[in-house]
DNA sequence: GCAAAAGTGTTATCATTACACCCATGG
DNA sequence: CCATGGGTGTAATGATAACACTTTTGC
């Protein structure tokens, strides 16, 4: 008892961030899961995630824990929900704040050993600690009604990418399948998009995980006859436009 | 010393819910704020919340709070945002999980009188206390996007009500103005709305408020030469129409 | 009968959808 | 030279925006 050192008048709950954590593979949408080393939920996959610190605000937590698994400093982060049910941790009273990240897979090198942790397709998903399976769900949800207004895809793509990559992203993100040439045709008119070469050596290459059983999906990588556009996404652009008050649908 | 009964082996913080309750006046957006008796920020307004029981989620405190506060049981409340900065409170580190409530000014009969309450159009909200105004900001930003995708404003209403006034909350939330023909040609087309007759005796009447200065704008309570065709909202059609997959955009 | 607000339709404009042809490249 | 995927345009369709006339009713 000697260390229980924290004195309340009032019992206080316990604060944690979880991080649903997607990543896209240039075929399909991934989550990064964890597998927990301890009781509770044991060996049960869950979304990276923990305590609070006292100085620290919820972004601030999310974006440590971010880092600490995936090595990613300043990664794009969206707090979607806070979780409140009072038994959702059979520990104690535990609030848990959860964001969602967009990351680029090509850039994750995996932090701490001590964790075990592995991408998993969204269709791939297995069973998960806590209420983790709802907080999937919830963050998806928000994911891609954040993405009808925001060109948040951008975040999920290498810096250089072709537009049918721009369309295999949305169409994993939004299961949904767009005609090629309306799509195009939409991407070009919006001016969202500078094109640019690709003589530069660093470009797409090769993936390489330190994650688990990630298999690229071949028409990633596989050449084809011609080589396609490269583009960037035009941030200064759609600040102007933001401005002004546009729409970006899909 | 002796009431700090209890006890943890790591600081936690402490948890509150506040809730953004918005209510229509014919005319324009309100919020209820109360003034603070207590430090500190004591004398400035802020929004009704209070300290998350350990045995409530989130929301049950939200609701809780709101009908001490409204005496309205079961309002419409969205959590939008958990604030979370380290030093948003200067008595202890705590977390807000954030709600906006939608409620019908007519039906609220107000609480407790220990608090003085009151609204506020919001072009005249006074400075808030703690982080109020950013919650504000927030609250009126997430209930905006929300609005594109479902008919939330129907929660503003009373039960009958003409598309005139319809047409002035959509138009009060979104600081817009709409054709008066376009639309009402979109809101009859859309099938979401449901003629009645108005034989009813107790249907839009006087509002009678206990709460302070606010003046309802006479031109929601003139008479104007011909009676308006007042409808409601039909919710069965609205979950067809959502099943099927639909937009409802303004 | 006229002023004030209500009900409603028609056309022009813009955005979305469906669809097809030519080009570049590697084998 | 041909198979494969890439770049791009055009016509039909549907949605939104602009706009005006008729009806009701209290005075």
């Amino acid at each position: 008892m000697e260390n229980l050192r924290y004195h309340y008048k009032y019992p206080h709950p316990n604060v944690t961030t979880d991080c649903v954590i997607f990543g896209f593979d240039g075929n399909k949408l991934n989550v990064l899961l964890v597998e927990r080393g301890l009781e509770p939920y044991k060996g049960r996959w869950a979304f990276p995630g923990g305590f609070l610190n006292m100085d620290e605000s919820a972004e601030a937590g999310a974006l440590r824990e971010l880092q600490e698994e995936t090595g990613l400093k300043g990664a794009y982060i969206r707090q979607f929900h806070t979780f409140s049910d009072p038994n959702r941790d059979p520990r104690e009273r535990i609030l848990s704040v959860a964001y969602y990240a967009l990351v680029r897979l090509q850039e994750v090198k995996g932090g701490d050993d001590a964790v075990k942790a592995e991408w998993f397709s969204l269709d791939n998903v297995p069973p998960l600690a806590f209420d983790h399976d709802e907080m999937l769900q919830m963050a998806l949800k928000e994911m891609r009604k954040q993405i009808h207004f925001e060109p948040i895809g951008f975040e999920l793509l290498p810096k250089k990418f072709t537009i049918k990559s721009l369309q295999q992203l949305y169409e994993a993100i939004l299961n949904v399948k767009f005609d090629r040439r309306n799509f195009y045709n939409k991407m070009i008119h919006l001016g969202l998009l500078d094109q640019v070469n690709h003589d530069d050596e660093n470009d797409v290459k090769e993936i390489n995980f330190k994650f688990g059983p990630l298999e690229i999906d071949a028409s990633f990588t596989r050449k084809p006859r011609r080589d396609a556009l490269l583009y960037t996404f035009n941030a200064k652009k759609y600040e102007e436009m933001k401005q002004k008050g546009f729409k970006l649908e899909f």
